[in-house]
RNA sequence: GGGCCGUUAGCUCAGCCGGUAGAGCAGUGGAUUUUUAAUCCAUUGGUCGGGCGUUCGAAUCGCCCACGGCCCA
């Protein structure tokens, strides 16, 4: 921000900076805590005021000063770090001569502080620091929110996060609740013996997905290069490679629109498991969704936009056909095995066609607007059309559909896995499918992958694979409305500059 | 890409059938030695998102643009 566009608040602020570097060193680092505000709640808060008195436990602590009450000679404020807040109870005569009135009194509420003092408890209760030393440690120029209301601004709770953080408690736990669950999942794979990698994010080939790339360009190489959509076709390398139990949590990148579940980057879990199928699959999604929420609330339910679910009782399995049959009195098994019928419910439902649309992708669009919605309650979808499935088995029964299966909870996709197609003929003849559609100008469908195709020739053991949204997840587990609430800095368009 | 809603003080918001801007909190000055949305007295602070138009006169009405939100594609 350029001075000229400063205003009285932070000119000011800026004149107490000035007279702090005259007097010294105003960005000092010689403080050191030997206590978080939280800890220190939770080992004190039991004491009366007499015990505490008794002991004359000393503390050194350091944070924000997030809020102030000066009543002439002694004041109390609030000073929050990592943990959480803690009353300081400031007094003029226990502090070294003038430092109450001619500093503590006048830093701005948003300063950081370090204090030392004694454990104490208030005639009310509060638990808090009798400050015995208190010293300034970086002066805040940029005045903080209101304290009542906060800040409730979308657009500058996205813009300047860093500010939601310091205001508002429930961003602070979203965002310990998302690592808390990649931590568990982490955790969870590496106890079933996992290898946890990392591969390319820029591709020479973008595959693993249907999906639109971004495109970068590498200078040296003179190469055009793509962010991932996927890290599917490198993982499955590594199963071939003999690493039989791979997972990734990363990013990847997907050139969309945004919407209140979409961003352009996002993070995937990816992993597979030789020697297994999607059944095996679906049973350690359960498994793991299961324990996940009893670590991080001590049960299985979770209230989700006022609904709450149960994940302790089984889940739901369904397959695409009988889902829409369930879900769609007016559409007959029959009718989802002829292509003119399904052609009529589809106009019928104001789904638009491609002509080279089959009886599969028709099947799924069906589904997408008249099922997808309505899973609320964990239900795994099960028998995805070969058409709209490249990647996946064809089931050994009926080669229309595949063995695959997408999560669903609260209407929403969670994951997706299947029995990895590991047959490189049929695998070179569903790339060139996607080749011939992309041709037709599907701009979402399939390269043709000459060194994946390589790898399956090599020999991938019978695997299974899937992919779960860490976003969405998170989303669910913190009653997140919208995707831009679970990532810490979510894409927002450049503002104009004035 | 289309529709609807929003953008006013540092923050949270009023004001909008046109007459030139208000409150609370924060800030500043004062009182106050157990407060906690502290209290009491006084007080500073505004390109009303940007532009163009209608009008004697626009925060207010119209059009365009930017950014954000929700819904749809």
């Amino acid at each position: 921000m350029s001075d000229e566009n400063e205003n009285d608040l932070i000119a000011q602020r800026r004149q107490q900076l000035h007279e702090l570097r005259e007097s010294g060193n105003a960005f000092s680092n010689d403080f050191r805590r030997d206590s978080l505000a939280a800890d220190l709640v939770a080992k004190y808060e039991e004491k009366t005021k007499e015990e505490l008195e008794g002991e004359g436990v000393k503390v050194a602590i350091a944070g924000r000063m997030m809020s102030r009450r000066i009543m002439g000679k002694a004041s109390f404020a609030h000073i929050q770090d990592m943990s959480g807040k803690i009353q300081l109870y400031v007094r003029r005569d226990d502090l070294p001569e003038g430092l109450y009135n001619t500093g503590f009194k006048k830093w701005d509420i948003g300063d950081i502080i370090g204090a030392t003092g004694t454990v104490m408890k208030t005639n009310k209760g509060e638990l808090s620091i009798h400050v015995d030393s208190i010293k300034l440690l970086t002066k805040s120029l940029q005045p903080l929110p209101e304290k009542f209301h906060g800040l409730t601004d979308q657009e500058m709770r996205y813009r300047q996060r860093y500010v939601d953080l310091i205001m508002n408690e429930d961003t602070r736990n979203t965002f310990k609740i998302r690592s808390q669950v990649v931590e568990f999942i982490r955790s969870y794979l590496n106890n079933e013996n996992y290898l946890e990698v990392e591969t390319p994010m820029m591709h020479v080939i973008p595959g693993g997905a249907t999906a639109r790339p971004f495109k970068t360009h590498h200078n040296s190489l003179d190469m055009e290069l793509f962010l991932r959509i996927a890290p599917e076709l490198y993982l499955k390398r590594l199963v071939v490679g003999g690493f039989e139990r791979v997972f990734e949590i990363n990013r990847s990148f997907r050139n969309e629109g945004l919407s209140p579940r979409h961003n352009p980057e996002f993070t995937m879990l990816e992993f597979y498991q030789a020697y297994s199928d999607y059944e095996d699959l679906m049973n350690l999604t359960e498994d793991m969704l299961r324990k996940l929420t009893t670590e991080l609330f001590g049960s299985n339910e979770v209230t989700y936009q006022d609904d709450t679910y149960d994940l302790g009782k089984p889940f739901e399995r369904m397959t695409v056909v009988e889902s829409i049959l369930k879900y769609n009195d007016a559409i007959t098994i029959e009718d989802l095995q002829s292509l003119e019928k399904i052609k009529d419910h589809a106009q019928r439902l104001d789904i638009p066609l491609e002509d080279s649309y089959g009886l599969g992708k028709i099947q799924i669009e069906i589904f997408e607007k008249t099922v997808e919605a309505k899973l609320l309650a964990p239900t795994f979808i099960t028998q995805y059309p070969t058409e709209v499935s490249p990647l996946a088995r064809k089931n050994d029964s009926d080669p229309f559909v595949t063995d695959r299966f997408e999560f669903f909870i609260g209407g929403r996709e969670i994951a997706n896995g299947f029995s990895e197609l590991n047959d490189p003929e049929d695998q070179a003849e569903r790339f060139r499918k996607q080749v011939e559609e992309k041709e037709a100008g599907d701009a979402e469908a399939m390269h043709f992958d000459d060194d994946y195709i390589t790898a399956l020739e090599y020999g991938m053991p019978p695997t299974a694979g899937e992919g779960i949204g860490i976003d969405r997840l998170v989303m669910f587990l913190t009653d997140s409305p919208t995707i831009r609430d679970v990532i810490l800095f979510p894409h927002m368009r450049s503002k104009a500059s004035s």
